[in-house]
DNA sequence: TCCCTTCATCGTATATTTGCGATATGTATT
DNA sequence: AATACATATCGCAAATATACGATGAAGGGA
């Protein structure tokens, strides 16, 4: 058993689920800090802040350009990581829209 | 090997991540989109609208309840989940601001 | 009291994620 | 061509998540 069913549920959910997959691992979010931080895209640098093997950043890495939020542009000897600023924000604002859904019946709470 | 290294993260790294883990599956979007959809605190009926086993369903509830977003208050033969709006506003604002920070730099774009 | 309903928990199987070292790849530099 | 550097990928081990059926607990009604 242990069958996969994440297909059962509507594409939206599957999506907004991917998004929040893809932040929910501390490394993950450290790494949009990184970007937030400086003002350009990372070259490099992020192996010796984390505190993760190379092989291991690399992975976090590509579950983040998986997920749509990063594009990697390969780049002569060193790789270059940007945001998605699109995607970013279209999932974003999706899961403020859910939030927002959310508050708005919380002023009628009922326990 | 394989040893967990979650801790060696910050604080808020750690909670975010946790905040999004809660939310990185299609059910437990759904779940919260019932809330949503209802005005009130869902007493039982998730189960009917889940596509998933009875004691899956309860897995979920129990994972948004460990990461905080749930009161759970069992009273008598049916329980009532209600959202604990204190931590998702919390959440979901800090979120916001990761958000925003990244938003604000992406306007210098380098590639 | 004895069942029925509702939900939680346990045990278990499988899938996925996390993490590392080793190795491959790909581009500059010498 | 040989080397050095930065990343990616592979292979494996351990941890965690997903899912279900079976069972347990607790209240309400017959």
């Amino acid at each position: 058993m242990a069958i996969n069913k994440k297909e059962e549920f509507t594409k939206k959910e599957q999506e907004l689920s991917a998004f929040a997959k893809a932040l929910a691992h501390p490394a993950r979010i450290a790494i949009l800090k990184v970007l937030a931080q400086r003002n350009e895209c990372i070259c490099g640098e992020i192996v010796d802040i984390l505190p993760l093997a190379q092989s291991t950043v690399s992975q976090h890495l590509k579950e983040l350009k998986e997920a749509g939020l990063f594009d990697g542009s390969v780049d002569g000897p060193r790789s270059c990581y940007c945001i998605n600023w699109k995607a970013f924000e279209k999932f974003s604002s999706e899961f403020n829209s859910l939030f927002n859904t959310l508050k708005v019946n919380n002023e009628k709470a009922c326990c």
